[in-house]
DNA sequence: CTCTAAGCGAGACGGTACGTCTTGTCTTGAG
DNA sequence: CTCAAGACAAGACGTACCGTCTCGCTTAGAG
């Protein structure tokens, strides 16, 4: 039994605690606003835990992400029969979470982190889940041929996530309408 | 008897530098890394004579922006009669653009002006001239029938670039053949 | 036909509303605290009118000293016949003024000038009026037998302010008993 | 069981350093020029570690001067049992010290600095150890019977430092033979 | 009566320093 | 060996003044 470690193991309770006010303050006051020394205090750990465990104020933002703790709810596209009407669906629900407790901000400040750092950029599609759930439900209208065989359904929801994106960051005051016209016009049926 | 107001007049020289001062650091070292002393040192100005005029970093930036000070070259898309070849030709360019010399880096700084400041944000679109070259040329494709008449440009423009964003962002390794696949499908012509 | 001066003379109100400004602003603050530009604001004047006619801060307390406005009363020692009496009282105004409306920082403030600046260095036993004083009332009192025919006058009156000055730079909390015991010993009646 | 404080101890290099630089900077520039920032360069320290430990500029030249990190040489009054020819001898080497190596400027600055911040006030006669110096040689003095039992000692002490500081002030041409007058009067045997 | 050079208020300018904040590293002593 | 606490060098923040320099008046002799 070689390979003696003396000395205590990596504290979970610690790990916790810097997650949970990181996300806290991350919701409360965006990207930019975030200090480690904020989370450090909050968190009621030394700064040097959260260096020796995280290597920027991104890696723990990601970590976040992969650990569900920046978006309360996870929206899972529902299956009605008509994959239109569902993704329009999921969209305005998307919306609606933006539009109350300033979720506006929220994904402003997360395509902040996603801009300045790798980790998170990496971890965003996974995070939000929400490519995901598009695509899909996507592929489940192509087996029910409501979409076309070829359709490339990664693309479309990075079309669709990114429209909404752009909306957000150029501050747009509606959603929801341009949303719709933009989904039912990509999607519409197609006749050979 | 209007209202007269004596003294000096604002420094077109000072101005001038400053924008140029930040439209060079910005695409050297991205958006995080910028410093109101920096610009102020390398502009050869006082600080005060930035913050005189400009309440922020971001609102810098978004006069650079609108002064088309941060993308050297203005891509117009070309009408060869094909809408569909044209848009991802244009495409094509403005991939180009962001693989060589560090774009990417750019237009990740960009978004990340653009989220943390609703100035750069309002000025994003206008300043990267970018959906309106794209919706221009949908327009035309409208008119020459091989887009549908109630085909919502703006929205399909927003669609396009925020695909085009989210792949920056995630760090996607390639941008080429998911963007003509996408651009192929949406515009694709419809029977009725 | 040589030597010709064209255009306005000085003017008599800026100078006057600058000294004023000036005077105010130094007793109400201090001299480090006291700014060109708050001088000039607080006179309704560009700052360049204060820097036409004063080379400096100091020199404007200089003549601030020299025309008497800092200090509201000129205390004159008065002549009872007895000299140790009459320069006892006259300290002892002196100190009265201290005391009430904080003369020791005004004072303070005056010392800082004056350590700081030579204008105010020269014009300061002028300005303050008071070795003067003094030193007259000790010259009657020669001509009267009550001092020594080769009382050093200039110097004794400096030694009595110094003292007072040393104990208000180094807050003393009590001037007047000090100051008599240092008075009524060093004036005190000597016998061949 | 006691109040534990963990963590990092105070720097004793880094205090050296700053003390060392303030009394540098300050017998080469005078207290007005003495800036924060400077004696951080010149200590190699960071501006937060003098800001953590001195409450301001004032409070640095007062520790120094309780260090005697400002006054190069410390003079003692010596006893030859002649005390008039003894405190003559001392003021005039002090008037030497002042002379030689702008001992003027160094003194003016101190006198301002004890003038503007209470801290270097409070510490100023500790740390010229000068009054001290005086009024101890005058006590044997009085011991010996040369001076008078009710000689306010302390008070004459600041006299003589009080008058030879105001000459300082006023920039007077000359300090030996006023002082050596002032000093033999006010000294001078007296008979009952 | 016109010309013209100065004085004036206002305030922009290139700078320096302020005192605060945060970064990422290092140090201490408890557990 | 980890942890909390926090000192440290570094350097940017946004503000306050410095002393100089335009601006576009408004004067007041000289011609």
């Amino acid at each position: 039994m070689n390979e003696h470690r003396a000395g205590p193991v990596r504290s979970a309770a610690a790990r916790e605690a810097i997650l949970a006010a990181t996300a806290k303050m991350f919701q409360a006051q965006g990207y930019e606003q975030l200090t480690i020394e904020g989370i450090a205090k909050e968190a009621g750990v030394g700064k040097q835990t959260i260096y020796r465990w995280w290597k920027s104020r991104g890696a723990l933002i990601a970590e976040c992400l992969t650990d569900g703790r920046l978006f309360p709810v996870d929206l899972v596209a529902k299956n009605s029969g008509d994959v239109i009407a569902d993704i329009e669906e999921w969209v305005s629900g998307v919306i609606g979470i933006l539009v109350s407790h300033n979720g506006e901000s929220l994904l402003r400040s997360l395509v902040a982190a996603a801009a300045e750092d790798a980790d998170v950029g990496d971890h965003l599609t996974l995070g939000m889940g929400v490519e995901d759930r598009l695509s899909e439900r996507m592929r489940i209208g192509i087996a029910d041929g409501q979409l076309p065989p070829d359709a490339p359904v990664t693309e479309l929801a990075q079309a669709i996530i990114g429209a909404l994106v752009i909306q957000v960051l150029t501050r747009a005051n509606e959603y929801e309408g341009p949303m719709r016209q933009l989904i039912r016009f990509i999607l519409a049926p197609r006749f050979a």
